[in-house]
DNA sequence: ATTGTACATACGTAAAATCGTATATATACT
DNA sequence: AGTATATATACGATTTTACGTATGTACAAT
C-alpha cells in the first residue's frame, strides 16, 4: 500500500464518500451506496472496483448482494488518516447518512456466528 | 479547507514529497526541494502555487528566496494526516533527504528572534 | 544600469481520470 | 426455461490534470 496510490484513491469525490461510509456503517453493499450518494450504479461500480484493486476494501458476496468493508490488510496509518479525516469533518458525510437511513428494505447481513 | 481539496493536492508524486519534506523540515525554499525532488523549477514552482492556493502551505520571502512552511491555520486533522503518513511511509522520502543533505551552499535562514 | 540568481506564471500539448450508455454476469424466484 | 434484481465491465467521449518551454518579475551585486 503506497502512501501515492491510496491518496489518489481519496481524491475523488465518490470514492472519498463511498470508503468513509464503509469504514463507519461497518459494511456496505452497493445498491446502499447507490442510494447514499444519489448515483448510478455503474458509477458506484466502477469506483468501488478502483477501491478494491488497491486494496483499500474487500468485497464479499452474500445472495445477490456485494458487501464491502475496508480490508482487513489496510495499515494502520491509513486507518488512522479515515479516522482522522472522519473526525474531522463531522458534516461531510451528513447528507449520505441521512440518506441511507431513508432507505426502506435494506438488504440484511448474515449473521456473523452460527 | 475540505477533504477532497485536501486530498487532491496530495494525489501527485511532486506535491506529496513537497509537502511532507515541507512538514519535516520546517521550512525549505523552492531551490531545496527543486534539487532535493530532482525535477525542473517551474514544476516545483507549479506544485507549490496549487499547495499555496489550497492553503496548505504559506510562504515566506527573505531576499532572493521563497521559504515554504506548513500553513498555521492547516486544521489539526490534516496535520495529523501529514504526521501518520509519514510515521507509516518511513522510507518515502529517504531519496529526497539524502539529495537535500549533499546540497551545497543552502541558504541561510534568518533568525527567528532579535 | 546591467548582470545574475531565484522564483512565478502563461501557453499550448499530452496524458490521465471520469463519465454515461450499453451490455455482460451472477443469483433468486417462479 | 424465463424473468427480475444486483453488480461488473467495456467503450467512446469529455473533462481534468500535468507537462515542458518560454517568459516575466523580484531581488542582489557590481
Amino acid at each position: 500500500m503506497d502512501a501515492l496510490a491510496f491518496f489518489k484513491c481519496l481524491a475523488d469525490d465518490t470514492r472519498l464518500r463511498c470508503l468513509l461510509l464503509i469504514q463507519r456503517e461497518q459494511e456496505l453493499c452497493v445498491c446502499e451506496l447507490t442510494q447514499a450518494l444519489q448515483e448510478i450504479q455503474p458509477k458506484i461500480s466502477r469506483h468501488l472496483a478502483q477501491l478494491r484493486q488497491c486494496k483499500l476494501v474487500e468485497d464479499r458476496r452474500q445472495g445477490q448482494w456485494v458487501f464491502y468493508r475496508v480490508h482487513p490488510a489496510l495499515p494502520d496509518w491509513a486507518r488512522e488518516v479515515l479516522g482522522d479525516t472522519l473526525a474531522g469533518n463531522p458534516d461531510f458525510l451528513a447528507p449520505n447518512l441521512a440518506l441511507l437511513q431513508q432507505m426502506g428494505e435494506r438488504p440484511e447481513r448474515a449473521q456473523a456466528c452460527c
